[in-house]
Parts: structure tokens; sequence; C-alpha cells
RNA sequence: GUCGCUAUAGCUCAGCUGGAUAGAGCGACCGCCUCCUAAGCGGUAGGCCGGAGGUUCAAAUCCUCUUAGCGACGCCA
């Protein structure tokens, strides 16, 4: 079904073509003075130099050709030659029938050619806790893996654990010493190992701070770790067997920790996952002479003529021969594009990695590990900080366990929900607040620019008002009640028809509902869930004004009445579209 | 030092890729519940779009310079 947008585009550029412009002039907009017109079109002033034209002269000419046009109720030309549009309430009522005939696709279309999109987001690190530093990431990686979904576009969401190197060997260490009696520290053991991992996933992330703190102290307990590493990483069959038993106990619970976030990956691969990559890969790189030894560490040149700024060369081996973050990283490429050969990476990290990431998507492309076809692409996200403007610190100093704040959060929009007191069973006003609570925070982060840092304020994004999460929220569930209670009473919809807008809230609500399909696609053209949720403010805003000014349930005229329930379910299911596609939903009370 | 990002109302942020009078929310002030959820709606006050030049019919938006803050710059991830 094509936008709204398009077709008006269309017919302007018939009326420019017909008084013998060039239909590149007619590109239509939405209106930046709502109250002069819907859409606009600049055309005229941009053609005027062209044809040596007045501009408002053009514009009258364009404008004439499309006065009287079904879809259009006022075409008219204004000062220097902004040409104003306003639609014809039967066509946008038609537009608004058949959107919502569309079947759950509302006027958007899925993409034609539909690419192979493998994204990268998560990042969260084995045996350890996510802390805010994964939310960012885990948030809008979500969205942008949703928005894409809808676009048509298969989308791959990998988390890309850390899950290799020191950090394994440290804890495989401080087990050991605890329990030296396990049967994975038996050296020449052939036997089965236990299914049951010997610690819970409390134990595990006390156990590697420990460690870790003992290792910066200890000089020969850090030996040890990075032998326990060397060991397990040559295949010793006790170590494997508890990196297994590690990696199980905390992919457990990252998943349940995901699932609060309503985050979830199709893959679950780590970064030891590409380390049987690293050693082909390795040799290819200096068998065909991109790999050269500098200052003792094997590094690709990834300079470019056009560079404006100094670009070190990606690194491949450390001069002691090991592997490293980006060998690790190369790797993981290399297994993407064999097992997947996806049309596009997006890597959603901090946007302090960008020069890292530049030097090695460059060295993947110079190396040949990934060919044309393949885009890779960097998306930067800022920090998160504090009311202060500092990097979010718990009031301890320390870094906050993501946990923590989301029961902290939940707590208190429980308590906020209890004060407004609309909800008298305490288990839906529990539910309630979470799924309240996480509309506060993922809306919060997402209807930022993601690259900016942004400043996260409990107070504020908890706060019903204003442009948040739960007011999106309370707008839908709004809606819902009416829907009910026209139910309740009787009322049957489903075969009526949105009727042409008699009111100007009620025409500005069908002109945002009518605008869906282009913020979608602008969201996914430009990876922007932030202007998924400007779009659906402006329709909340646009709502409530309705609601405000219109008796619904009240109407007398039977037909009018239906009318407005489908205006309402067609306002409901987009705003639900959108808020699923950003990543949360909607209770059916608050 | 080099390069990059950011700078818009008291605060937090938009600004649809160059268009008309720069918009929201919070905070402040003033109104609106015998009426479908007031977590709402309407209104008032609040701006040299960091600064200076330039490009053109038109600049918050593009170019140059400049100031301030932040960040990145080979064996961390």
């Amino acid at each position: 079904m094509e936008k709204i947008l398009n077709f008006i585009t269309k017919e302007v550029e018939g009326a420019f073509t017909e008084c013998g412009y060039d239909k590149s002039y007619a590109k239509v907009t939405l209106s930046n003075r709502p109250d002069l017109c819907e859409y606009q079109c600049n055309g005229a002033l941009a053609a005027a130099k062209a044809y040596k034209k007045a501009p408002f002269l053009i514009a009258e000419e364009v404008a004439s050709k499309l006065a009287g046009h079904a879809a259009f109720s006022d075409v008219s030309v204004v000062k220097p030659g902004f040409l104003n549009l306003k639609l014809e309430v039967c066509y946008l009522a038609d537009y608004l029938n058949r959107m919502q005939e569309d079947n759950e696709r509302f006027g958007c279309e899925k993409a034609a050619q539909p690419k192979r999109i493998l994204i990268d987001y998560g990042g969260p690190n084995v045996a350890k806790p996510l802390h805010i530093g994964h939310l960012r990431s885990a948030i809008i990686g979500e969205s942008i893996k949703r928005i894409g979904r809808f676009m048509g576009h298969e989308m791959i969401g990998d988390v890309h654990l850390g899950d290799w190197g020191l950090q394994m060997g440290l804890i495989i260490t401080e087990l050991a010493k605890r329990k030296p009696e396990l049967v994975y520290f038996e050296e020449g053991y052939a036997g089965e190992y236990p299914d049951e991992a010997p610690f819970t996933i409390s134990e595990l992330e006390e156990i590697y701070p420990t460690a870790s703190a003992k290792s910066k102290e200890d000089a020969s307990y850090k030996e040890e770790a990075m032998q326990t590493t060397y060991a397990l990483q040559h295949g010793r069959r006790g170590y494997q067997a508890l990196l297994s038993h590690i990696l199980n106990v905390s992919v457990t619970d990252l998943k349940r920790n995901y699932k609060n976030l309503n985050v979830s990956f199709d893959l679950w691969k780590g970064e030891s996952d590409a380390q049987p990559y690293i050693p082909d890969m390795v040799e290819k790189m200096k068998e065909d002479g991109y790999a050269y030894v500098s200052e003792g560490a094997l590094v690709v040149d990834v300079k470019e003529e056009t560079d404006t700024k100094e670009v070190p060369p990606c690194m491949i081996l450390k001069s002691d021969g090991a592997s490293l973050y980006n060998t690790t990283d190369l790797a993981t490429i290399v297994w993407r594009m064999k097992d997947y050969h996806p049309d596009q990476m997006i890597y959603v990290v901090d946007k302090r990695q960008e020069l890292y990431f530049t030097q090695v998507f460059r060295c993947a492309r110079k190396t040949g590990l990934v060919g044309e076809d393949t885009q890779l692409t960097f998306y930067g996200f800022g920090t998160m900080n504090g009311k202060d403007g500092k990097p979010f610190k718990t009031r301890e100093g320390g870094v906050m366990r993501l946990e923590h704040l989301l029961s902290e959060i939940d707590e208190e929009m429980y308590r906020k929900i209890m004060e407004n007191a609309s909800l008298t069973d305490e288990k839906e006003a529990r539910e309630t607040a979470k799924v309240v609570a996480l509309s506060a925070i993922k809306y919060g982060d997402l209807s930022n620019q993601a690259s900016k840092d942004y400043i996260f304020d409990l107070e504020r994004f908890t706060s019903f008002e204003g442009n948040t999460g739960p007011y999106i929220l309370y707008t839908i569930v709004r809606i819902k009640s009416i829907l009910a209670k026209y139910a309740a009473m009787g009322g049957e919809a489903e075969q009526a028809k949105i009727l042409p807008a008699k009111s100007d809230s009620e025409k500005d609500l069908m002109l945002a509902l009518a605008r869906f399909s282009s913020a979608m696609e602008t969201a996914f053209l430009e990876t922007a869930p932030h202007r998924l949720c400007a779009y659906i403010y402006g329709l909340a805003n646009a709502l409530n004004h309705f609601y405000h000014e219109t008796k619904i349930l009240t109407e007398e005229d039977a037909c009018v009445r239906a009318g407005y329930i489908r205006l309402l379910m067609l306002t409901r299911d987009i705003l639900e579209t959108c808020i699923d596609v950003l990543g949360f939903s909607a209770p059916e009370r608050m």
C-alpha cells in the first residue's frame, strides 16, 4: 500500500510536469506550518532560478493544475512561492480504512528486497553480572532488530559473549583453591564429568571479582591463572568441562536478565566460538602479504589516502604471539560470513570504540574476509550519565547492577501506582508496575538520539507526565478502556468504517495515523528509534486532544460512534505496533 | 599534539537533511473533572540556536575560523 506522502508527491509531480517543470522540484513534505496547511511543496522556490521565473508564478501554475483534485480540499499559494495543501477528509478517511484492512501492516510495505542483517549487541561477560553499561546496547540493539524485522528484513541478533581469556582462567584457578577435591582438577582423569555445576550463579559472581583482585596483588597467583588459561585453551578436559559449566550457569542467568528487559538473541555465540578460526585466518593474512611484524606485533596496515587523521595499523597478534580483541573480532567476522553471509553487520557498541572498529572493518575488507556485498556498520551509542552529567554510578560510587536498577524502578513505579489507587489487586499492580517501568526506562533511552550521551534521571523517567513511556502507555490504556466499555455496551464495530473527520482534532489524529508507514520507514533507514518515539508521542498527543474534545461512547449516531471506535482501534493498533518494535508493551489497565 | 563528537528556553531534549513565526516535556504561573482513566486537556511567561565571518532568494541546518566540554589515538576490551 502506497504511502500517503508518495501519493501526494505523485500528484504534485504530475502538475509540475504538466506545467513544463522538472518533477524533481515536486518534493512534498509534511507542513511545518500546521496552522496553514497539512502538506507543503517548496519546489517553486527552487525552480525559480532554473526557469528564470518568479517562484510565486510557478507555484500558481502548479496549484491551478491541482485545484479541484479529489484528494485535496485546499490548494493555495503563499508569499514567496510556497504551495500549501490540505487533504480532503473523505480521501483521508478512505486511506485510513485501507490501512485498517491492511492485515497488521497498516499501510507499511515490507522491503522489496529483504536483507539479511546480523546485529551485534549485548556483549555481556560470562560470570559477571549485567550492569548499566549493558543497558543501552541491549535496548537500542533490540529495537533496531525489531524495526528491521517489521520492515521485512531478516534480522539476526547475536549476543557476542565475553567468554574468553584470562577471566576464565582466573575463575578456574580460584575454584581450584577452594575446592581442590573436585574431579575437574584431577590430572589424567578419563571418566565423565558431573552434569551439575559445582557452583551457583551467585558464587560465580563472587568468585570472579575475588580472583581478579587477588591476581592484581599476587604475581604468582596471576601466573597460575595464566597457566590455567593456557591449559584451558589447549584442551585440558577438566578445565573445559568447567568452562561449559560456567557458560551454562552464566548464560541461564543472562537469559533471565535479558528476558526481564524484553530482549532476546537469536545467537548466543561468544568470543570462544571465534577461536577455532584464528590460526587459519592469521596464516592467510601472512601468506597474502597483508600481515607483517611491526614493533614485535603482527599488524595489518589500514591507512587510507583520504584519511585526515592518523589511523594506526590493526593489530592481529601481540608481540608474545597471543591473540587479542581484534583477533577475536576478525575471526568472529569469519564465521559470520561463513555461516550467514549477511548483507550487513551492525555493531551496536559504545561510541568510544569507533576508531577501533574502523580498523577492524578496514582490515576485514582489505584481507578479503568480507566482500563488497556485505556492509559493515558501526552504530555507536553515547554514555548514560547520572543527573550530575557524569557516568552513572551507585550512591557508593560503584557500577550499578542492572537488576538493582530495574528493581529500583519497579519499586518506584509500584509506589506510584498504589498512590494513584486505580489498581487494587496487589498482583496486578506489581505486574503493571513492571510493564510501566520497562516502558519508562526504554522510552527514556530510545527517545534520545542514540549517538549522544544522555542523562538518566530516575525521577523524570518514572514520572507520569510529558514525553515519557508511561504517557504513551496511558494513552493506549485509555483507548482500551473505551473499547472495553463499548464492547460491554454491546457495541459491534467490526464492520464499521472510519468516517470523514468532522473536527480539527479528529482530522489531526487521522493525519498522524496516516503517517505511520513513513515514520517506521524513516526509523529503519536512519537506524533511528528516536524518530519512532517522536512519532508516537505526536500520535498520543493527537489522540488525547481528540479524546478530550469528543464524546465517544455518548455519541448518539450509532454510525458515527462506530466510526470513532474504528478510529480508536486503528490508533491503538498502531501505537502498540510501535511500542512493540521499540521493545515494550502496554498493560490493560494502569 | 592530531583527529572526532557535542553546544538550541532555568533543566532535559526534538528540529523531518536549506524554507514561512525555532518546537516539546519538566519546572513556574493561570484555567478545566455532575462527563469514556486529571498518569489528561487548554493557556501565559521563558531563545543572539556557543561566538565571528562566508555561501544564496532563503541558514539552527552547508563552508571556514574561533571558544568551551567530552572522547579516541598499537600490544586493554
